[in-house]
DNA sequence: ACAGCAATGATATACGAATATCATTCGCTC
DNA sequence: GAGCGAATGATATTCGTATATCATTGCTGT
């Protein structure tokens, strides 16, 4: 570690012997000086370890190039998957990426909007469509290109990279309709602030209601569960529902006690759909641990598809995101249209992918 | 998206119907500034939905709130751990982290260290003590606070917080031997460029060699491989060997893969090291999938510990490493140097914890 | 010898904010 | 009404880089 201010520009024309002006021309309009002398600056630059400094380049260019990211989580494989993909994507162009992890909170995401404003981000990159009313304020003033992913919705501010969760979902659901399965279960996180979990409750509940099953949606809690907590309170007794939101959708043993619990419910299902990956390994953990059969005894169907789904014992029938690709492509819509590119598409559908397995 | 340039400092004044300064100081020094001024200039902030340049703002103050990260990947449970350790400590303080994934490389590591210096980063977080020779001098030159992660060593740049993995690596292997396995084999990623594996590598030889276990150290390979290519070539048989090392040590194929092909060779292991715990993972699976006993025939340890490693059907014995811990202690160190805090620690031991579990 | 050009230099301004210095206005008190 | 302090304003400078305009130097070809 150094010491002392950074070295500028102009300490390399003194050290150099050169004027301000063939330094910085050397460096921007190389062209228009003499080889020799290019190579004298190169070898001072060298010399004194001179970076330039973007910050001041980008006072005066207007372009920072440094594009903002927001993601729930990290810990994620999929969320890790897309800041990767963006990340590869901008690396070519020699754009940085600013991350913030949201932790699902609107009022982060809108702090994060915010900074990425401050700090002159020439793109913003958000997860989902579900923002406060500041967020969503900064959005409508920022000058950039804007790109909300991981789901399709006509309500965009800017640009969509995603797929349809809801239809996903259907998907999934038809599949297990199709494959005989009547007592389904659903095992999501909390809904509210949270699109892409309120679209895959929605997908189920469509094709559940069109088969004829009613799941009565004044069952369909999030979490914290205000109703079935007043219920509870009251000593009234809890109808038993397929429909089950768990406190923290991110973990194994979530969905490892979510399994177990509607095992050892009354009403016993005999498929239960998570609406998302991590919570279903952590099922699929607890019933080889109980000896419980899968599908035999009870059917489990993910949502995400991670590299261990298909290696696990018993294989699992997932829904399959293209996680990175959602990364890369928001990434190339937003330099197209930073390199002054018309605007093609304004939503991007990268689809989704039904992996059928053994587990269902 | 809105556009045209940004709102200023100046289009508030003149909205206001204030001078430039006043609004300046209602921000900056707000007790110079009567209260009803204040309101009026917030209120114009809000209207306008003005943003503070910081880059501008940082040009004068020689502080970016910025500071940059480099992780080898962000698909590893581990260091999407660290990096929310990281982010999670700086936001505390309004301080913005800059994310680079290096994917191992040591030029794309220097690369990104460059722009961190360019972009007035006020300080850096690496991870690892591998270098290029270009970083190391970038490093050396830089005049902020540096942190090295997740090894120890005697030859930090600046500061370091991390884990011994040499003492880790060792202390496993110890166990093993204690629980009477003799024929141990090892599989890490490439030892090259990465001197977590090295000193992994390295603390289980160390103990195999006091216990008079010989390890021929021409066996010792990396990827690409050219010895064991070149006898290869020349048609010689190779000999077997527990050391393995695998091209991509962070998938759970990879780890299928040696585990199949240690157990199919000549000399089969009683017991297998990993040093990683998705490999591990893949092993386990390659052992459910193929009726292989764990630990009955074959036993396995990894290092890391993942939240599915207790969870496995045989939970998996392993290293548990406090990554979220590790960020989180980097950036307190960090944070304090640029508080002006005099510098206390220079390294930072976090230790590891050995979890035994059923696997070995 | 002079036009023409390449290479370099001198000077000024801009980017957006921070800040230092000095000036002005208003209301208050003694 | 002189003196004082609070509040506000005017003006200039700084941060490091980019760039526009104009000037200078040296060399080439005719």
């Amino acid at each position: 570690m150094g010491s002392g201010r950074n070295v500028t520009l102009k300490d390399v024309s003194v050290a150099s012997g050169l004027s301000l002006i063939t330094v910085s021309r050397a460096l921007r309009q190389p062209e228009l000086v003499h080889a020799d002398t290019r190579a004298k600056v190169q070898r001072t630059i060298e010399e004194l370890g001179y970076v330039p400094n973007l910050t001041a380049r980008s006072l005066v260019s207007n372009r920072s190039n440094m594009i903002g990211v927001v993601v729930p989580i990290l810990t994620s494989s999929l969320f890790a998957d897309l800041a990767q993909g963006i990340a590869g994507a901008l690396h070519e162009e020699n754009i940085q990426m600013l991350l913030a992890v949201s932790q699902r909170s609107v009022d982060l995401e809108a702090e994060a909007v915010k900074t990425f404003m401050a700090r002159q981000a020439d793109a913003i990159i958000v997860t989902g469509f579900t923002h406060s009313e500041s967020c969503r304020k900064l959005l409508t003033n920022f000058t950039g290109p804007i790109v909300e992913t991981w789901n399709l919705r006509n309500e965009a501010v800017d640009m969509t990279v995603g797929y349809d969760n809801r239809k996903a979902s259907a998907e999934m659901t038809k599949y297990l309709l199709a494959k005989g399965y009547s007592r389904i279960a659903m095992v999501g996180g909390a809904f509210e602030n949270n699109d892409q979990a309120a679209d895959r409750r929605d997908g189920f509940l469509d094709v559940m209601r069109e088969a004829g099953r009613s799941v009565p949606p004044e069952y369909i809690v999030s979490v914290p569960n205000p109703k079935l907590d007043a219920m509870r309170a009251e000593g009234r007794e809890v109808p038993p529902e397929y429909i089950v939101s768990i406190p923290n959708p991110t973990t194994l043993e979530s969905g490892w006690r979510a399994m177990m619990s509607l095992l050892e419910g009354p009403q016993k299902p005999d498929a239960v759909f998570f609406q998302a990956e991590i919570p279903a390994h952590g099922a699929m953990m607890a019933c080889l641990a109980n000896g419980i059969s899968v599908p035999g005894d009870v059917a489990i169907a993910g949502f995400g598809d991670l590299s261990l789904s298909a290696m696990l014992p018993v294989p699992l029938t997932t829904i399959k995101i293209p996680a990175r690709e959602i990364g890369e492509r928001a990434a190339q819509l937003v330099l197209e249209r930073l390199n002054g590119a018309p605007v093609q598409h304004r939503t991007l559908d990268v689809g989704f992918e039904l992996m059928i397995r053994e587990s269902a």
